[in-house]
DNA sequence: GTGTTGCACTAAAACGATTTCGTGTTAATA
DNA sequence: TATTAACACGAAATCGTTTTAGTGCAACAC
């Protein structure tokens, strides 16, 4: 510990300057290929690694990519992740990761430390407390600063570039593969409106129950608070006296919750009750019956907002028009809901 | 973008000296009242945060603790991370977390990257890769220069201060509930014996055989390749003609799977066959029915190392000598064993 | 002997902050 | 009037690096 070695340590012990020791590290021609060799030899023999901080500092970039998501234990973001760490790694950069824990303070904490000259751009899912109390103006502040882009939770009011799943689709399609597979009384379990993905799902949920001509029935739609316990408010829809034959809950936790306490109440699954769910995790790998989904395709997902970021932090033309990128679902049918062929 | 404003902009643009605007802004008695609040009032309007690179060249910490795991996609080391998260924060330090991807080269580049003045102490579980090779000289160079601590995969080899599971205690309670549920023909499935933890947990599942005076079938112990699918591995197990009656799996992956399987066979769960995992994860829980398994307690882990190797940072004394913290595990009893109730 | 060229290296500025040590002005005191 | 103290501020060093612009010296041509 302690001892760590520098530029102008190495010059001194070996009687020449620093700017020498730099330019025989980096093979410049000015220096004499004997001190090159002496100073190399020197360097490796004390493990000399250049200090990044004055690396930065001087060179005005980090090459780090601050990711702020709002939790981490979420298989959703994990791969997210690995998508942005991937895209970043081949391109020079790294990441590092932070976490809001839904919280608006803590995004706003994070933000201010990580803005800096830290890093060179933000990749962020906004933080439901944040959505809730629609306050941006950390965001504002920021994009003057350094490039953001924003990415599964976004919201209208910022201006940025920003990288979506297709929720509105995916909750049309959940609900149109319920319909066609005879369900008629179907629910949705979803979040308050002021969660983004949430309510593009809901309305999707809701466009596909119109175009089909299906009345929506109000008990059907349960917002879930999340400062409240959960089964409690998924237990209420189940007990209903007309209770539905099919439910698009928009994660897993939500689906598998609900589904379990169906088989709780004896319900059969997809015979008497339909399941279709958000995320294709491990929960709905392994849940029994096995969950339909939609795939959310987060490393693809983290791999376009990366590349998006890049890109906006290495244009020279801060004109460039923001762009939103769309991620496409995909229905994985598993063994909670019916299949097409047995109606048809 | 670009026009970031820093304290010399700050100075010129008001007609005094940076240092001036420094203090000014620490509210230094060698400033006038006047001075400070013309200062101040010009920051705050211009949004002035100073630059933390060169903060922390100048100051020589960075507060920034650097975290590499394996990997991302997983329950127990999502949870390890909020509780580093949270020790980190709460003593003001900022939490970097990288992956190795379980790739050994990953492991030295992701190093390598933060060495170099960018993190003040390290928090490292070790790459199956690296374990498997055995080679840990990245560490040995990193410990001269910065505090290391390491966490959930460790290794004897390296001389630094560690937090680990009691996976021997905890192979040996699975193995013991299951012994006193009844079962009489106990598997286990785990890991490679190089990957440090899963040869902890069969140790503790041997020693509790022992004690209990049954004897091994080794047909009964399976190490999953993970090179290969793991279906077969594990069908294999399941389909042996004289199959065993009680399994314990050293993660949930493996100990769903190999419940999923045995149900497709029409195996009743727990009544012909008994399950044990570890890891408290969402797949335990909304498996049906319900995985038995051993609690980890990966906040308190994270919470545990990050306080180690803080007080490792700021201590003064380089020969304080290195500890290792065992974490206890919680054998949480849920439907796929019996219960102990039911046999005495 | 003078000028040119090339070599091998150094000095100093720059990145953005903090801090130690001055320094000039004013006012109070002897 | 001379000395001192307080006040308000500035210059310069520092952190570790890179890079531009020299600098000194030798060899060579004319």
């Amino acid at each position: 510990m302690g001892t760590k070695i520098t530029l102008k340590k190495i010059a001194k012990e070996l009687g020449v300057s620093t700017s020498t020791v730099s330019k025989a590290l980096s093979d410049s021609y000015e220096i004499s290929q004997d001190t090159r060799d002496k100073v190399k030899a020197f360097a490796k023999m004390y493990n000399y690694k250049p200090n990044s901080l004055a690396l930065r500092l001087r060179n005005q970039r980090s090459m780090v990519i601050g990711v702020i998501i709002p939790e981490i234990v979420h298989h959703f973001f994990s791969t997210v992740i690995s998508g942005i760490e991937h895209g970043a790694n081949q391109r020079g950069y790294n990441v590092m990761v932070c976490f809001s824990n839904e919280s608006y303070q803590k995004e706003v904490l994070n933000i201010e430390m990580l803005a800096g000259g830290s890093v060179d751009g933000f990749l962020v899912s906004i933080a439901k407390e944040t959505q809730e109390l629609s306050d941006f103006r950390h965001f504002e502040d920021l994009k003057e600063e350094v490039p953001l882009v924003l990415f599964d939770r976004v919201h209208p009011k910022i201006n940025c570039d920003k990288v979506v799943v297709d929720d509105f689709g995916g909750g049309y399609k959940a609900t149109e593969y319920l319909i066609k597979t005879g369900c008629k009384k179907i629910a949705i379990i979803t979040t308050p409106d002021y969660v983004s993905v949430g309510l593009e799902r809901k309305k999707g949920f809701l466009k596909a129950l119109e175009d089909y001509g299906i009345n929506i029935n109000p008990a059907y739609i349960i917002q879930i608070n999340e400062k409240q316990e959960l089964k409690p408010q998924i237990q209420q829809l189940i007990n209903l006296s007309d209770c539905p034959d099919g439910i698009f809950a928009v994660n897993e936790i939500y689906t598998a919750t609900a589904m379990k306490l169906a088989q709780e109440k004896g319900i059969k699954i997809p015979d008497e009750m339909s399941f279709i769910g958000f995320t294709d995790g491990y929960i709905s790998q392994f849940s029994n019956p096995s969950l339909s989904t939609l795939a959310q395709h987060g490393y693809e997902m983290g791999e376009k907002a990366i590349e998006l970021l890049i890109k906006r932090i290495e244009s020279k033309d801060p004109d460039f028009p923001f762009q939103t990128m769309v991620i496409d679902t995909d229905l994985k049918i598993r063994n909670s809901t019916k299949k097409l062929i047995d109606i048809v």
